[in-house]
DNA sequence: TTGGGCCGTGCATAGCTATGCATCGCCGGA
DNA sequence: TCCGGCGATGCATAGCTATGCACGGCCCAA
């Protein structure tokens, strides 16, 4: 009963592409079946030829490959997925791709990951529990491991994660267990820069914006702001809530340098937040930056460099995170858990027009 | 044969999780077939139950589910698409990320083609023509459906792409065969626009700062600019080229302004060149903007409506771009030609700071 | 001439899920 | 009591590629 049906695409002999395989029922793509029955090889011999085996000739070769190239063959990676169990799928988990900062570390992770021979399945979440939702639909696709690049992850979040045994490399998360790991800049130790910085630009009183309340890597950056602060008998800043986003930074400004205390300089826990706070301080203020205030970011975008902005600012190595996500996910290629401990790469101060002024001067 | 293979995974009367499914090879996931043997029922009922077909008893289900839970089953996707023929997944392919409209347009699509119950496979292409070596990974993945978002595609890499019979949705770029449409904006009306408005503001003489050459974006946006100009009589614009980016904008301006011709109107491609252009002309030619040069871009990215940027602009109607491309493919879902025409959605000027000065006074 | 490689070839099968079809047990109606 | 029908179950198979294994032909050495 096989036999009728196998009829219904017929043999090799007809010239026309279009007779060789009729278009019947849902099938869009020639198999290596049809292409053997085209050459008149087995379909072992179609394989071979596209793996690159040595085990055919070099006639049985050009058959293959002219009888392929009338039905349009290309082999499907699908039936190797499920023999090897290895599907060479990388989900990057992201939620804000509105920071320039995490598009580009989406895309040198589409570089990478592609140059090493994985294809990128983007997934987005607007929140972490949302994360809930989607882990299903990526165990099904049996992504080889998981990067979430998003800027929160939760420690459920991360259970979730654990459990359905893939890898995860989460970023800027200092979550971890046996299969989630953690690359990460270096947070606190930039917060003591900054710090040390405005201080010696003669700053006297001190205000922090920072992310989400739940983000760690803003949570970082303050708690190293917060402590050299102390450590230097400063008084402790002013703290402010945004979101990330510029309007947050703006409104956040706004609101703290709107009242009677007024610092005179600022930390805020990303780029786009102090880039709006500038704004706030500049056109609605009247605030001049750096003259009457310092500001300083986190992430380097590259709006952090426009000339009419001209902030200082942190870079991430993000080549360098790339890297060892890379290296943590093709080391991890085989089920087993991760022998990873959370990477820190460096973030470098860069100096620039926000905090080019002498305070005392 | 097979008999003495399938024993090694032992049967359901073990307790332990872990003797029910050692994870000897490659193994990574439990199988249906796993499921059924703890469970103690056939695997047509585990597919059944995770089907949510009507024809299983109660107490299946729960065995099923029992069984399940303990060895953490999901069920793959893999076999689903050797048999449906349809993978749900669609490619997108993006260059150019640095442009947060690109960014802003990749977040809208993720999120509605995951509501529509697909993946988004993201892949990266330096330039049009590294196209020709992505496209075999695709068409192994079986994808059902490509987006590209690139600024530039070719019409040989059209060509390319159409060979696979995957429908193919361009994106700004009016490239459109059997297999490949575009999703466009008013790319002529919105040059025209400009036009008018620079005319309105008294503007004399005019500027354009162009992307890449080979852009057919900016290349109508232009053409609808010149063409109003030279209906009203007014000079041909001066034109300068820009590669989409702010330093290209920056650069570009400082030619422009820098000698005898200086031109009181400025058009730019997209948003990052005009604030290049305009970060050039403010703070190192000292030209005020908008009472010396009035400037507008396109794509309305968000430091567009940045208080100290403040730009005038023209918004896609990305909701809309998405909407079409959506239904487009899923129109598009059994491997059927596309019986779509190109789709051109509307683009909204905004009128900001950049060009609030009329000239005249 | 004969036997031992070796190269090239084809056969058969694994891998996992969905589903048409046959089967079985059971209930209710005649 | 008997049978039709229905709900639940299991069997078998499609879908496509990679690969271990066996086989057939050929060449070369003994």
């Amino acid at each position: 009963m096989t036999a009728e049906k196998k009829a219904a695409t017929p043999g090799a002999e007809d010239a026309s592409p279009d007779k060789d395989w009729p278009r019947d029922s849902l099938k869009k793509y020639a198999s290596s079946i049809d292409v053997a029955r085209v050459a008149g090889v087995s379909q072992s011999q179609v394989s071979r030829t596209f793996s690159g085996s040595s085990k055919v000739s070099e006639s049985t070769r050009k058959k293959v490959l002219e009888a392929a190239e009338r039905l349009d063959y290309r082999p499907s990676l699908i039936p190797r997925i499920m023999l090897t169990h290895k599907s060479n799928l990388v989900a990057i988990v992201v939620g804000g791709l509105y920071n320039p900062f995490y598009s580009a570390v989406l895309e040198e992770f589409m570089i990478r990951f592609q140059a090493a021979g994985h294809q990128v399945l983007l997934v987005h979440v607007p929140n972490d529990h949302a994360l809930d939702d989607v882990i299903p639909k990526l165990a099904s696709y049996r992504v080889d491991a998981i990067v979430s690049a998003l800027a929160i992850l939760s420690p459920a979040g991360a259970a979730t994660l654990a459990k359905l045994k893939i890898p995860v490399i989460a970023f800027n998360t200092a979550v971890n267990n046996r299969w989630v790991t953690s690359v990460s800049s270096e947070n606190f130790q930039a917060g003591q820069t900054i710090a040390d910085l405005f201080i010696a630009r003669g700053a006297r009183s001190f205000g922090f914006i920072s992310g989400p309340w739940t983000s760690p890597a803003s949570a970082r950056r303050r708690e190293g702001y917060e402590e050299r602060l102390r450590e230097t008998g400063a008084g402790p800043p002013t703290i402010a809530r945004g979101d990330y986003r510029y309007e947050g930074g703006f409104a956040a400004a706004l609101g703290m340098f709107g009242g009677s205390s007024r610092p005179d300089a600022l930390f805020c826990a990303n780029d786009l937040l102090a880039i709006g706070a500038i704004d706030a301080l500049r056109e609605r203020l009247g605030l001049r930056v750096p003259d009457d205030v310092l500001v300083a970011g986190f992430d380097d975008i590259p709006a952090a460099s426009w000339a009419s902005v001209d902030l200082t600012t942190f870079t991430h190595d993000a080549a360098a995170m790339v890297d060892e996500t890379l290296s943590i996910v093709l080391s991890a290629e085989n089920g087993k858990p991760l022998a990873t401990k959370p990477v820190v790469v460096s973030a470098r101060l860069i100096e620039r027009g926000t905090t080019s002024k002498d305070l005392r001067s």
